[in-house]
DNA sequence: GTGAGTGTGTATTATGTAGTACACAGTACT
DNA sequence: AGTACTGTGTACTACATAATACACACTCAC
């Protein structure tokens, strides 16, 4: 097993695929929690080998293994959703550690860009629990 | 000056520059805008032809003329925040009328994203007052 | 010791994105 | 009547994105 250079993903930007594919060496986040969480979920079932997760989200598995490895960028959208669905990881979470916004959440802001840009730029330097205490009040409260 | 078929723009998902570039008859509305705004613009300063703007904002101007009449997709966001600079039309507007988030509102949803998409998750249907008052009372509130 | 299953290296590809370059015909001064 | 400026058509391009195809070597399970 040959060893190349260390590659990377953690997409930002245009040139997300570009870093990863160029040898830029970078954040391999993504891969790496990929990667652990499988191995993790393989120890007791061993239905979580890199060929049979590949095989059950629809890819090759010279390509997960690419990307659990950081050698290229994070896949798209569908493939992490795929990919979260099927080892049990939140879709928000792993889409950021790809660089992505989940496209149902930038629906909601297109539809209304002006209210819910001003919104979240207020939001964007409140500590969590203010956040949490907003969403909390939203759900159950009289807006 | 020919004319071929209708073109469109405005971008969802993967393929709007592709829906573009083809034939399929769709929502001119991000060219149009544009066009009504600067011919606007244009009847008190004749400084917005279109070439000049063009130039102004550092893009030829046959581009600038697929642009407005959506034969082409829309430009990148960097363009697009040089035109609603240009312009004077709000940035995250024209960015959703092209299909786009700002890329700075994704930074926010991806430092939290959990967070984040739990709370726009549960403000997508609640009426624009409620949005409004909730931005509200982060800006001038305890929280 | 062999056959099934495992992860990885190399090469290649299709499609999307975001434009440029330049010529051309019409229009507006002056 | 010329020239400076206007918008547009045609052709082409560079780079990014998201993968596939297939061969190879290793490691078990029996």
């Amino acid at each position: 097993m040959k060893q190349k250079r260390d590659r990377s993903n953690r997409a930002d930007g245009p040139s997300a695929a570009a870093r990863a594919r160029s040898g830029t060496a970078q954040d391999p986040e993504f891969g790496t929690v990929l990667r652990t969480r499988r191995e993790g979920l393989r120890e007791s079932d061993r239905r979580f080998s890199l060929r049979q997760v590949a095989e059950r989200i629809g890819v090759e598995p010279s390509y997960l293994s690419k990307v659990e490895r950081g050698e290229v960028a994070p896949p798209s959208e569908e493939t992490i959703l795929r990919l979260s669905d099927e080892l049990e990881l939140d879709p928000d979470a792993l889409l950021a550690l790809a660089g992505k916004v989940s496209s149902d959440l930038k629906d909601v802001i297109r539809r209304r860009p002006e209210l819910f840009g001003q919104l979240i730029r207020e939001l964007r330097d409140l500590p969590d629990h203010a956040v949490l205490r907003i969403a909390r009040e939203v759900r159950d409260g009289e807006w």
